[in-house]
DNA sequence: CATACGTGGAC
DNA sequence: TGTCCAAGTAT
């Protein structure tokens, strides 16, 4: 819960910034107009599209859902596979597993509509600490703290915090619900988030134009550019594979799913050999027996957490030949585009194609 | 708590 | 070309 306003200091700073967003608010595809009342569902989809994503990306798939899923039960209704071919390009495939499981929970269990808490939502999968803030701020307007990487810039900076995420954090947080106001929780909660992004930017930080350029301690200090600080991550190691493009006569090639679990999960591929610093016995790895030729092709691909190299490897098949599994499935070139194929799989299609 | 989990754009 | 990063979550 907020604090009180007890301080005309903390008021302010409060008031200057949702007059600056009153002026200077970006117009969102999924932000209500003044006066407009949100729509959780709404809210609620585009908080997960956005998770670790631009905006600019988010905007065609957000449109591309609410055209096919008006509303949370279509969204529920609708299979599984569906929702992951729509999600296809987007990255991080757990939130499109989660997406559709969120809306089965709330269209089934709990009458259709989100709950207006952040513990309520909390519950619910895919909804992780910062968007339960972020749906009871937003479209509830209850007053919780919404705590992004940009609120997280934004206040590192505002009070120098020169500890290195994500020891910060805590002290971000609290930071951050110190401010949040009992009125108007859901504006300021997009009012930082939209300072972060246009005003406190990572680099060529523009304080100039800042509301809260007077208070802000990391300038008074100079150290803002360099908020906030971070704690080294690993290094991307390089894998290498193999992957198998199968064309038989009738113009159909071999796409498989992939499990449920992990890397790209529930989302179909080319058959490869497995993704390792090196290729042992490809042949013995292969979808089924045939005479390989090395197309002499190669796609990169660069993961979060490991960059990958993947030579191409193709063969021709009659036109009766079998799937060799039930998890592969023979699919015309033609009807590639509209597969849940992620990314790195349409580089190997754009290839051979 | 550290790690797994995508992608495309900016510099 | 390589690195960073963008409205994080699950385990």
């Amino acid at each position: 819960m907020a604090e009180q306003g007890l301080s005309p200091r903390r008021d302010g700073k409060i008031h200057r910034l949702l007059a600056w967003y009153d002026r200077h608010r970006r117009d969102l595809p999924w932000r209500a107009r003044p006066g407009e009342t949100p729509d959780p569902y709404h809210v609620w989809l585009s908080e997960i599209m956005l998770q670790q994503t631009t905006v600019a990306t988010v905007g065609t798939y957000y449109r591309k859902f609410l055209e096919l899923w008006p509303t949370v039960e279509t969204l529920a209704a609708a299979p599984r596979e569906d929702v992951l071919k729509a999600w296809a390009g987007l990255g991080y495939y757990a939130r499109a597993r989660n997406l559709h499981a969120c809306a089965k929970v709330v269209a089934e269990e709990l009458g259709g509509r989100f709950p207006d808490s952040e513990e309520g939502l909390r519950a619910l999968p895919g909804i992780g600490p910062y968007t339960a803030g972020a749906i009871a701020a937003i479209a509830f307007d209850r007053p919780a703290a919404a705590v992004d990487g940009n609120v997280e810039r934004v206040m590192t900076r505002l009070y120098a915090i020169e500890t290195p995420l994500p020891d910060a954090k805590p002290e971000i947080r609290s930071r951050t619900l110190a401010l949040v106001p009992e009125r108007r929780a859901g504006d300021f909660a997009q009012a930082l988030m939209d300072l972060g992004a246009t005003i406190c930017t990572p680099k060529r930080l523009n304080c100039m134009i800042c509301p809260w350029t007077e208070d802000c301690a990391g300038r008074k200090s100079g150290i803002a550019d360099g908020l906030p600080r971070k704690k080294e991550k690993a290094e991307r190691p390089r894998r290498k594979g193999i992957a198998f493009w199968v064309e038989r006569q009738d113009g159909r090639v071999l796409l498989r799913e992939r499990p449920d679990k992990g890397l790209l999960g529930g989302m179909m591929e080319i058959p490869s050999t497995e993704w390792a610093a090196s290729v042992a016995r490809p042949e013995v790895q292969a979808p089924l027996d045939a005479k390989w030729t090395r197309t002499g092709k190669r796609i990169e691909h660069t993961f979060t957490h490991f960059h990958l190299e993947l030579d191409i490897w193709s063969t021709r098949v009659l036109a009766d030949t079998d799937v060799p599994d039930k998890s592969a499935r023979w699919v015309h070139k033609s009807e590639l585009d509209s597969e849940a194929l992620p990314s790195v799989m349409r580089k190997i299609v754009d290839q051979m194609r």
